[in-house]
DNA sequence: CCTAAAAGTGAACGATGTTCACCATTTGAC
DNA sequence: GTCAAATGGTGAACATCGTTCACTTTTAGG
């Protein structure tokens, strides 16, 4: 296969995942309907399913699209920040901005899963996990101590903590804090686990 | 109505939520197929829609049974310990191994969201709160000078951190802790922000 | 009894994910 | 340039859902 077909192709896969973030944005996860991606994206039904296996598929591909936007945001938060601590404060910040902002997206990154017997894309695992490289660094800035197994879990623990109180607050379930309120207890948090 | 309508239709709403539960269990969200809960629950189809509105109000009571459940094991555990920062520390276990040995009941709980526009009920909101009263108490044990709004708001950032530890263990996207360092993981995590 | 209300039924409708037989375009060898 | 194979693209057709509703069966109470 070369030249032409190559481009064609691409250009149709990039067309219809534009079209899938688009709908995702505009109504979360159950907006994602083929024949309207279909539709929006200037294709057929059968075409998505030549570049996507499925519907879950599909999502992967978004769900890959919103991780590399969060991956984005965070690298620059490092690298506009010295002290770890305060790195650390400002990833959490931007993590729950990015969250409130994009709550479609972000909602169906962490709502979306694959069926009981279909593997996740070992791609796809480890683009999650980048993410933790980047408290990692700080967390071990402040304690130097902490290596190998220890940080890695000490490093998750952080993420995970953060991230439930992201979770959290975005669920209509339980009434959320407002957002100075919240911003203060996410310092604590980082600020209790971190140091 | 009288006796003998009012306990059929008590039976029959019983024995449908039954058969959702049993159908969440074995096989999660998805799971919950209408014409098989009918068919389990013996009744058709339209039966199923006399007792629950729709597909979302049915999975609403199944969250509602597990939170029921949830409840009665943290109430078990309050009640087995004195120590405050004990207490706080098996309720956090209590929930990991209920999330652990409940996966489809627990991501049902927490995956199943209402579309856009359609609010909680009232009262499921309140069953959801209701959980971080056993978190308050030993809290402001701890630190006498918490009260308020100051103790909701950490009541309900100590519950998210847990959450969200349980939650990422649980993901297949992110490789997670086996159970030893997880659990001292969810010690530091208590630890630190309980203190 | 007898009629109104409530419980229960299941065929039918529309929406959806997915497949596949088919046409159109591109490719590369001759 | 020609042509057969490969690839891109199509949309009707199928199976499976959630949901509705006209209908039958059962219960209530005078």
């Amino acid at each position: 296969m070369s030249g032409l077909q190559k481009a064609k192709s691409e250009e149709t896969r990039r067309r219809v995942l534009e079209a899938a973030v688009a709908a995702v944005e505009a109504g979360g996860m159950e907006a994602v309907n083929i024949r309207n991606i279909a539709k929006e994206a200037g294709y057929s039904v059968g075409s998505v399913y030549k570049h996507f296996a499925d519907q879950d598929a599909l999502l992967i591909a978004v769900n890959s699209v919103t991780l590399g936007r969060i991956r984005e945001i965070m690298g620059e938060v490092v690298e506009g920040t010295q002290d770890p601590l305060a790195q650390l404060r400002a990833l959490a910040h931007a993590y729950l901005a990015f969250a409130q902002e994009n709550k479609n997206l972000w909602t169906t990154l962490f709502g979306h899963h694959l069926p009981d017997g279909k593997p996740v894309p070992e791609w796809h695992i480890q683009e999650n996990i980048a993410l933790l490289a980047f408290i990692a660094g700080p967390l071990k800035a402040l304690n130097p101590g902490l290596a190998g197994e220890a940080l890695e879990d000490r490093t998750r623990t952080c993420f995970s903590a953060v991230h439930g109180l992201v979770t959290i607050s975005l669920e209509t379930r339980f009434i959320s804090l407002t957002g100075a309120r919240l911003k203060g207890e996410m310092d604590y948090l980082v600020e209790r686990l971190a140091g």
